[in-house]
DNA sequence: GCCAACGTTGGC
DNA sequence: GCCAACGTTGGC
């Protein structure tokens, strides 16, 4: 099993919105190296929910529950997207500002690339993370 | 194939 | 609104 982080802009689309319908597709994602972080995921995967610009902050857990397939919004038939479903939300968001202050986060992908839409976490980052989420 | 110019993302 | 990071485009 592996673990991920996935951003989207709350006004765009939040986790609230994911929610509310169930299961979507994660797509629009428009760069290479989180195209191939999306089609290394496999059904059952869990990813973090962040919100960007708005927020800043990890919202939600979700879960992959269906693998790499065409993008719909996309013409070209270049990109791919995945599916996902809501799995729980966190019971206190997870700032950007205490990820980055945490020693134990120091290697987290999306901190050292920030503008990486997709990124792999490790099985230890996910768990700390959910567990700063309960404090 | 290199690199400058430009556009976009995302945090502050 | 600004700026850093970084991806893309286009001229050569």
């Amino acid at each position: 099993m592996n673990y991920w982080l996935m951003k989207s802009e709350p006004d765009v689309f939040s986790y609230d919105d994911l929610v509310e319908k169930g299961k979507a597709e994660w797509d629009g994602v428009r760069n290479h190296a989180a195209q191939l972080n999306m089609k290394a995921m496999r059904k059952g995967d869990l990813s973090l929910f962040y919100h960007s610009n708005i927020g800043i902050e990890a919202v939600g857990v979700m879960e992959i529950v269906e693998e790499a397939a065409p993008d719909s919004t996309d013409e070209t038939g270049k990109w791919i997207a995945v599916h996902v479903a809501p799995k729980e939300k966190l019971a206190k968001p997870v700032t950007l500002k205490a990820m980055k202050a945490d020693p134990a986060l120091a290697d987290m992908v999306m901190l050292r690339q920030s503008r990486l839409s997709v990124s792999p976490l490790t099985e230890a980052q996910f768990k700390h993370i959910i567990a700063m989420s309960k404090v």
